[in-house]
DNA sequence: CTAGTAGTTACCAATTTATTAATATTTACT
DNA sequence: AGTAAATATTAATAAATTGGTAACTACTAG
């Protein structure tokens, strides 16, 4: 085994005792950390605990179903980046479109067979692991920008990044010189779901010009900004 | 419905059967032609066989990732001009690091929601349209315009244009010899909105004129103005 | 010549971005 | 859990740039 599983909380959440057990027998077989609970409201309390990193969420359940369930997951702070996944009968075609509406990773439909669902629940996992993706780390005129290491150096100097500097500086520097629109900008950094004024964007880019230096990213009015060395 | 969807062939790729579906139906709702593929090789051989016009590519795919299909596909002729997108799982941040590099068009993040897909498809499949917009740069007698990075080289001298200048000058040299009206160009440049008095477009190629010199823009009396070198 | 069209200049208005400080939110730590 | 520190966002205002117009001049075709 190359990753190590029991890194991983998995929280599973089905009104069917049978069906969580057989689900938490395969997931702990292969080393996970599974929780489970029988309802939604269960599941949101332990989800707050624990802060797993996906939640097996099966889409009818009395009282609350998954899709109002996640509905409440993704307004909790901590749990914005959970990733879920809804269990539900095959070809559940309009429950399948609000799943995704509500911000699903995926969809897993039953019966479900052990195998395939393990499989998938790594392929999610997968996302995690920094391992898996090539450290892509970006080397430019006096700025090296290590993604892994969550690391910017100019001129051997390091300099600390908060999330959302990072992810700016990151993205405007994947495409030297290419100008970025701030529509989209706000969209890769900020995503679709949150929105921001458009001051922000000033203020996170002046505080990075404050740390790298005036000269690296440049302005062009009406349009967005540009990173350039 | 203003165009016909049904001109347009979009191919999806992705490991998992569910996500091809679920787009699949959304875009298919909306008249698409729609071709899947699960893994990277498969949509190689279908992009050759039926040259799509767009290409929606997950990242995270076993063996052929989006980044190394995305790649390949850059490098076989026919398909130079397909445009891809790519999707991303929320937490991979900046994958777009290779993203860009390898020729990608768009960077649509998961969770996805069917309105923001599909209106991203249309967003994107718009740009092919008109003439099919020779992506960006254009090169001419001494003068270069990269739209990507929103400059203009003049012998290597770097000039820098205000928006409405550089939309104009991208215009006229859009097709060099061919005359464009007034009204064209008011049309094109400010929109059929906005009202301006007659002086302002000849205000404008003043001030390209000045930054450009005097012998790339030429008046035709009566008619408008034509870009020559 | 002369009427219509384009060029020029200077100036003001509108738009866009920068900056700063205040406030809210998140994170880290005890 | 509670609190301090760090980070993120907004708001307000300043500064800069850009866009548009007016008034005038210069051309040019008939």
């Amino acid at each position: 085994m190359t990753t190590d599983n029991s890194l991983y909380k998995i929280l599973l959440v089905d009104d069917e005792q049978d069906i969580l057990d057989f689900l938490s027998y395969n997931l702990k077989k292969e080393g996970y950390q599974v929780y489970v609970a029988l309802n939604g409201r269960d599941a949101i309390n332990i989800a707050k605990k624990e802060i797993p990193h996906l939640i097996v969420l099966d889409v009818m359940m009395p009282e609350m179903d998954g899709i109002d369930t996640c509905r409440e997951i993704r307004e909790i702070a901590s749990l914005k980046e959970v990733m879920v996944a809804f269990l539900s009968a095959r070809n559940e075609d309009y429950s399948q479109i609000a799943g995704f509406e509500v911000g699903a990773d995926d969809y897993i439909n039953k019966p479900i067979k052990p195998r395939v669902f393990v499989s998938r629940i790594k392929a999610l996992l997968r996302r995690y692991s920094p391992g898996h993706q090539q450290a892509s780390n970006i080397d430019l005129g006096g700025i090296r920008i290590d993604k892994e290491k969550h690391m910017v150096y100019k001129l051997d100097q390091e300099i600390v990044l908060p999330k959302k500097e990072f992810k700016l500086l990151s993205l405007l520097a994947s495409k030297p010189g290419k100008v970025f629109t701030r529509e989209f900008i706000l969209e890769q950094v900020w995503g679709d779901e949150v929105v921001v004024g458009d001051r922000t964007i000033d203020v996170h880019i002046r505080k990075l010009r404050e740390k790298l230096g005036d000269d690296f990213i440049k302005t062009i009015k009406g349009i967005g900004y540009k990173f350039e060395f």
